[in-house]
DNA sequence: CTTTCATATTAATATATAATAATATATTAA
DNA sequence: TTAATATATTATTATATATTAATATGAAAG
């Protein structure tokens, strides 16, 4: 039981992070392509600061990373797992 | 992009309810068999009260529903896509 | 070196969620 | 018809999350 609770506080934090449409949107675009902070926020509809704050949060948990190219900084995936679990969740829910 | 966003929501929304460790490891145990509260409550060591408020919030959002036989509810999984996508996220986080 | 642009950080507030305790309802059995 | 059991509901509190605004950093251009 405990063993279960740890994998499933580990998972259930992930899905966290793609609990709101906004940042499941934001997720989505990263499987894609790598984008810089303005593009995903255009993309997301949300403002620099919320858009900044997501994407630390998303870093902090190691699901994405960053290249940093002059004075943008470039996001990615990082964790191919929830790559898989972005495709899962369009094959299930979007075909 | 609306029709983006309303997806999005619809799903983030189901992720939502998976986005808890104990609500997460109910809904595995839904969707292995039918339980009445007592035994999700045991299962899932929460009081009377959390189980049943979040089976409330389950059926509310159609995911599970519930055959009442005497005294006791016995839950099970309503929506199949559910348990496509608990089956997903056990192969990709606890192979 | 100073200005500009892209991004990050901090702080403040509003809103949502989780947990608990207390009470209510519904089913069955005595 | 009352008592016992399983579950539901409501209210309260604590905690977490989302949003916004204001300020700070750091790279590059001039």
């Amino acid at each position: 039981m405990n063993d279960l609770m740890e994998k499933a506080s580990h998972v259930a934090k992930i899905l966290k992070n793609l609990s709101h449409p906004k940042r499941l949107i934001l997720m989505c675009e990263l499987s894609q392509e790598s984008l810089n902070v303005s593009q995903l926020q255009s993309r997301v509809q949300l403002g620099q600061s919320s858009t900044s704050q997501i994407l630390k949060g998303l870093t902090d948990q190691g699901l994405i990373d960053y290249e940093q190219r002059g004075k943008e900084r470039f996001y990615f995936l990082k964790d191919e797992k929830i790559r898989t679990l972005i495709e899962s969740l369009y094959d299930i829910y979007c075909k």
